[in-house]
DNA sequence: ATATATGCATAAGAAAATTATGCATTATAT
DNA sequence: ATATAATGCATAATTTTCTTATGCATATAT
């Protein structure tokens, strides 16, 4: 994914919140939406997106609709409800983390 | 370490600007340190720490003192040049990243 | 005396990525 | 025209990083 180890762990949520707001997506559509928002930073790689989708899918947090364009093939996810909560979940974990992970760098902000 | 995933792969930057804040410290140290900056929410495991610190320490970018307090043992780390280095860029790094998830997750502020 | 805290370490396994493929269609540049 | 890049899905082998479990040893509080 990105250029370091930090986004490990972190593909799930930007899935998630990526289909919170537009509603519905494909694989693809995710990569080249991550990258044109992290302005080139961030790139999915096709090894982690597709198996962390599959697994979204299997864990019922994601409905799949096949669509044939042209003659291309496109495999539409959105949230389930069960997803929506997770969502939710996943996005206050997230800035928990943040939070934590700027106290622990910036010691100006914990008090010693 | 956390109750999430999003930990992964944060672990060198936190010894590493611990390591920068403190001068140096040992292990125990460290998980104690972080729990409390933390303030229980964030707990390195040995399982987690002991080898990362060997590692950082293979990199040189650490350097190891053996102390005997009491009949107890300690094993004292602290940043070599190179590990100062390294610091920095792992913080840039974080900031980085916190910032990407920040446009990831809240469309919003990508206007601003 | 026994539990808790201090202090280090490693091993087995799981989870999540990277890297390398593979297949197929469509658009574009030379 | 045809080679290259882009679009679109997928999986397999390997690596990295963590969890969980275990082991050893000393100090302290109840």
């Amino acid at each position: 994914m990105g250029n370091s180890k930090l986004y490990k762990g972190s593909l799930t949520t930007i899935i998630l919140k990526l289909l919170e707001t537009h509603g519905k997506m494909y694989g693809y559509e995710i990569t080249q939406k991550v990258k044109e928002i992290t302005k080139g930073e961030l790139n999915i790689t096709e090894g982690a997106l597709y198996p962390a989708l599959h697994k979204l899918e299997a864990a019922e947090l994601l409905d799949v609709e096949v669509a044939k364009v042209g003659n291309r093939l496109r495999k539409y996810y959105k949230l389930t409800d069960k997803g929506s909560v997770e969502t939710v979940n996943k996005l206050k974990e997230l800035e928990q983390y943040i939070r934590n992970m700027q106290v622990l760098v910036n010691p100006k902000w914990s008090i010693e």
